[in-house]
DNA sequence: GACAATACCAAGCAAGCGCTTGGTTTGTAA
DNA sequence: TTACAAACCAAGCGCTTGCTTGGTATTGTC
C-alpha cells in the first residue's frame, strides 16, 4: 500500500493495534503524558499531574498503566511506531537517493516540529528514565528506524555525494535535528520547513534546493 | 596572555574567582555533582547522593550551598565560564577563519568528551531544572560563547565558504556536537578526536583534512 | 594557647511521591 | 431488569525528598 499524508498511516497502525487512537482514553493520555514529559521532564511530572490533565483521580491512573514508567514506555514505543511508518513512507514516494535523504530529513523535522513534537522530544531526552529492560525493547524499534536512514546515507556515500561516513552523518543529523527542537518557531515567520530543510541540505553539500522529484 | 593548555586557563580562572579550584571541597563536590546530573538527571539525583559521592552527611551540603539548585547552577555557570576561555585560547592561536573554525569544534568535542564532559552534558540536557531566574543568569554567559562561533561562521560565510547560515549552522553544530557524548567512544580505538574533528569538518564541506596551521 | 570562624555530624520534620485499597458509577448486552 | 465488567473516586499508606536544627570537631590567626 502507498500511503499519502500521516493520517492514514496513523488510521493503519490503529488498526493493527500497533498504537493508541488518539480519541480513546489511552490516546489521549499519552498525549497529554507526552506534553508534560517534554515540558516538566519526566521525573518532575507526577502521576497527580498525569491525572489532572485528562481529568481524572491519580489513582485511577493505575487502572490503565501499572507504572508510570509504563506511561513513559508506552509514549516511546508509539512514537517510534509511527515515525518509522511516516519516515518509510516519505521515503518511498521518491526515487533519488538525494531526494529520499531530503524526504527523510523534512520527515523527520516535521514529527520533531509538528504534532508528534512532545512525544519526539521525550524519546531524545528522557531515554536514561527508562529502566534497563525498557531501554532493550525500545532500543529494537529503534534500530529499524535507523536502517532506513543508514540504506540510504551509505548508497550516497559510495557513489561519492557525500563527503562523511554514513555512520557519523546520521549521528550528526540525530543531534543537529532534535536540537531543532530548541530553536525553531516556524510559526513566528521567517524560515519554513522547507527552507530549514534546504539549509540541512545545503550544509550537507546538496546545493540544488528542492531536490529532484523523480 | 597568550595561554597554551587547558590547566594554564583553569588556573588563571581558579586566581580570579572565576572556578573553583578542583582541589578544594567546592570544587570536588561540583565535580561528583556533574558526574551524578549526568548519569541519573538532576531530579533522580538526591542530596543524600551528593553528600555520599564525597564523604560527609546530608545536612553538611547545605553549609556550602544554600539549595539543591544552587549546585546545578554553579556547575552550569563554572562550566560556561571555564569553556569559553579555553574556546577563545584554541582559536586564537590560528590564523585562518577555517583554521579558529576547526579548532572550535575540536575544542567542543574535547570539552563534550573528556575531562569536562560530565559538566558539558549537564549543562546540555539539564536545562529546564533551572528556576527562571537561573536561566537568565546562565543564558548570559551562554551568549558570549556562543558569539565567538558565529563571528567566525559569518566570516566563512560571507566569503562564500559556507553553503548555509551561519546561524543555522552554529545551531546544527550544538546539536550535533553535544549528541556525540551518547555514542562516540575514543577509549574503545576507532576514531580518533582528530579523526572526528575531519569528519565534522568533511560533512560541512571543508575536505582538506587537517586545516591550515597558519 | 585562646578564640573565632569554618566545616561537619546526628537526628528528624514537613511535604510530596508512587501506588494500593475498597467501594461506586457507567456502559453493554442478554 | 438483570448481570457483569470496565472505568473511576476518595482516602490514605509507606516511603523518600529537600532542607533545618542544635551541637561538636577542625582549622587558621594572633
Amino acid at each position: 500500500m502507498a500511503f499519502v499524508n500521516q493520517n492514514e498511516i496513523l488510521q493503519s497502525l490503529i488498526q493493527d493495534q500497533l498504537v493508541s487512537d488518539p480519541a480513546s482514553a489511552r490516546g489521549r493520555l499519552l498525549k497529554e503524558a507526552a506534553t508534560l514529559f517534554r515540558d516538566k521532564g519526566y521525573e518532575r511530572t507526577t502521576v497527580r499531574d498525569l491525572a489532572a490533565a485528562v481529568g481524572i483521580q491519580s489513582g485511577s491512573l493505575f487502572h490503565h498503566f501499572r507504572t508510570k514508567e509504563e506511561i513513559l514506555k508506552a509514549v516511546m514505543v508509539e512514537t517510534i511506531r509511527l515515525n518509522t511508518a511516516v519516515m518509510q513512507a516519505a521515503a518511498d514516494q521518491v526515487d533519488s537517493p538525494q531526494g529520499k535523504l531530503r524526504a527523510l530529513i523534512r520527515a523527520e523535522l516535521e514529527s520533531i516540529n509538528g504534532q508528534t513534537g512532545e512525544a519526539m522530544a521525550v524519546l531524545v531526552y528522557e531515554w536514561r528514565s527508562l529502566s534497563d529492560h525498557s531501554q532493550g525493547e525500545v532500543l529494537e524499534l529503534r534500530d529499524i528506524y535507523e536502517n532506513l536512514w543508514l540504506s540510504i546515507l551509505e548508497e550516497l556515500s559510495q557513489s561519492g555525494r557525500l563527503a562523511a561516513d554514513a555512520f557519523i552523518v546520521r549521528r550528526m543529523l540525530t543531534g543537529a535535528l532534535s536540537w531543532t527542537v530548541t530553536w525553531y518557531r516556524p510559526e513566528r515567520g521567517g524560515l519554513t520547513l522547507d527552507g530549514l530543510t534546504d539549509q540541512v541540505m545545503a550544509m550537507l553539500g546538496f546545493v540544488d534546493g528542492h531536490a529532484a522529484l523523480s
